[in-house]
DNA sequence: AAAGTAGTTTAGAATTGATCTAATCTACTT
DNA sequence: AAGTAGATTAGATCAATTCTAAACTACTTT
């Protein structure tokens, strides 16, 4: 029952996408979308993948990574050289990242005070304004 | 005389750097550090070095630029998976990111309003808050 | 100044994350 | 059921970076 539901909420988002359905992209958009804000790399997502048994191949999980962030159903974030995070809350929100983990986490975008954003050179238009708050562990 | 009072302020980076002042380094000093503000990548730096006749390899520039980064003299910024931007400027400030020209430039850190930026959490501290803004050339 | 040592440079190999290619397969239309 | 456009995939390829280990050089110690 619950597979069902999830499967028709996976059906969906691709058919609004104009995805077509296969088993690779239902497969990926649940492991992405079930559950809370993920911020995962294709690598990682390759392996929970092959992992739950998804025959699914790494240059698949890059196209559709790509699509599904194309079709504004991801975006991406760069916060490491070498490697690129996306991130299932499309909202406009700013992360914590965890250098020593790799790991991002969601900061609310009203956690922060930002506010007199420069205006764009002429010529361009302002595609993100990101805010990344870089945390270590703390020494000792 | 410009040219041995430039030698003599690389001298005097890398001495206090502890770093020896080698034909290299001192060579990729004056590059980085004489004139304005610079926002470079590895490969960058490397082919200006070789146009200008300074016998450095690529493994060097790299070497060079780490070391550069954890003494202070630079800082590392991430805008591009797979790419790593070195930064001259090692006050605090943010960035514009010329997307389609992979170029960076410098905003004062007064141009933009930024206040009640979130604690650390517990067990880690603030390395660093970066806010970069992406822009692009306007469609049309 | 010569010798010794630790630090530095380097060519080339290796690694990594990502993309490309072109052959096979599949979802959808007719 | 057949046809077609779209999707998947193994494997090759690519770009940025790192590694390795041999040759070299700055500095210290005689
Ligand atoms: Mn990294
Ligand atoms: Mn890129
Ligand atoms: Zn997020
Ligand atoms: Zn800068």
């Amino acid at each position: 029952m619950t597979g069902s539901r999830n499967f028709a909420a996976a059906l969906a988002r691709l058919k609004s996408a104009g995805l077509r359905p296969t088993k690779q992209r239902l497969a990926l958009s649940k492991l992405l979308f079930e559950g809370g804000n993920r911020h995962i790399t294709a690598e990682q997502l390759h392996v929970e993948a092959r992992h739950q048994g998804v025959g699914v191949s790494l240059a698949t999980v890059y196209n559709a990574l790509h699509q599904f962030t194309e079709t504004g159903m991801l975006r991406e974030v760069v916060v490491d050289a070498g490697r690129s995070y996306f991130d299932t809350n499309v909202d406009e929100h700013h992360h914590l990242f965890y250098v020593d983990e790799g790991r991002l986490e969601d900061l609310p975008r009203d956690s922060v005070g930002l506010s007199d954003i420069p205006a764009a050179p002429i010529g361009c238009r302002v595609e993100r304004v990101e805010l990344i708050i870089r945390v270590r562990r703390a020494a000792g």
